[in-house]
DNA sequence: TTGTCCCAGGTTGTATGACAGCTTTTTCCA
DNA sequence: TGGAAAAAGCTGTCATACAACCTGGGACAA
């Protein structure tokens, strides 16, 4: 098994910087162009490399979609039930919640509060997949303004699967009022975090989740 | 881009189901066999699929090895530090070793103290190699009793990275003493988990992670 | 001088054919 | 019937070829 990580290593590469050409490894390496292709496209396969045609591979930097791919796919060989998945979300974003009330810029409060806004807006006119994305986009929001990149890419790995399990909160919250409320709960969120008030974020973030998770229940979600 | 994934879905394969040959494939699919090896390959990177010399692809189960490979890079390449990583570590594990302590079975809670014991043999032995070993082997088991797989992978996940800056710990901890504290630390978490109290297996769990952070601080590691 | 276009060379993407080595299946003999 | 040997199937690797694509630099015009 050929391992490109090593020449990254020892090369001291950084992200951006880019790799020898296909041949330039295989005739480095003593092994055909196919062998160095392959072993260049598991790295591309994990996001540690970045390919393109014509273009030599870089260095890539973090990002969600590797992981995203595996939950999706451990999820869906049924190796996960969306309770579980919940539980790890709910994990991750008490920290990211209170960690965001720490470090917040004023950038990000100023996205949270538009969220918010279009939130409400997409409810308005009835637009669950308007809605959606919001929802997904406001916890990114708050996993980036935690400061630590690797809440980032984890809270961002859960959006595909997320995408999946939405519409059933969405229907579940049958009434207009309870999808409402369901906003205010996010406002709550934001207004703790951009307050810069820990406690009050993770109180409101906790909230969020167990209503949620009882709407999830209620609508036989296991 | 070709994509297995769908054909995974669409087959409703599970894990262990095999996949069709690469000729079969790339006839299937109306491609070279090149490019449906390496769309293969690209699965196999993610661990979704296993593949092996002379045996048809796999259908593969969770596994952390991934997101370690992932997280390896995206630390080496100084995307993260190591105060980060452990704020994440630190954050799953309050909260798998509170489910742990709701969830363990009888195999577990003997796992967790012949660990316990082998860290106290190994310590007496000054053989640090084998104390972190067990260390990290130690929070596996925890992981893996709380009942939910994802926590599992992704504690698990960290095992390559905490390889690397365990030793920083050990050595900072210079006396015998401060060692064997540590380890009476781990013992407190197995005692609560073992008596299922949550509250105080989480309470010895950021006791544990507080000592260590201290510990790196002032070894200076950021 | 500066900005734009174009082209040549380098690089990746895909296809084809070949063969060694490994695994699974089938066949056949004791 | 049990087990060994042969056959078939599959993956791993290599070499070659060419299309598609990107990049940098030079020619050219404003």
């Amino acid at each position: 098994m050929v391992d490109i990580r090593n020449l990254i290593r020892d090369n001291r590469l950084r992200v951006g910087d880019v790799l020898p050409s296909e041949n330039a490894l295989a005739a480095q390496l003593g092994i055909s162009r196919t062998v160095a292709r392959e072993a260049l496209r598991g790295l591309a396969a994990l996001r540690i490399l970045e390919v393109g045609s014509g273009r030599r591979a870089r260095v890539a930097g973090a990002t969600s979609e590797t992981l995203s791919a595996i939950l999706d796919h451990t999820a869906y060989t049924r190796q996960l039930s969306v309770v579980q998945i919940q539980d790890v979300r709910r994990t991750l974003e008490m920290r990211t919640v209170s960690l965001a009330a720490l470090h917040r810029s004023a950038e990000e409060a100023q996205a949270l509060l538009q969220t918010i806004e279009g939130m409400m807006e997409a409810v308005q006119r009835d637009n669950p997949h308007s809605v959606m994305d919001l929802d997904i986009r406001f916890h990114e929001i708050i996993a980036r303004a935690s400061g630590n990149p690797l809440y980032s890419v984890l809270v961002d790995s859960f959006r595909v699967i997320t995408r999946q399990t939405w519409h059933i909160g969405w229907r579940a919250r049958g009434s207009h009022e309870s999808r409402v409320e369901n906003i205010k709960c996010h406002e709550r969120i934001a207004t703790a975090v951009i307050e810069q008030d820990a406690a009050r974020a993770e109180a409101a973030m906790a909230e969020h989740f167990d209503s949620s998770f009882m709407v999830l229940m209620r609508a036989g979600v296991s």
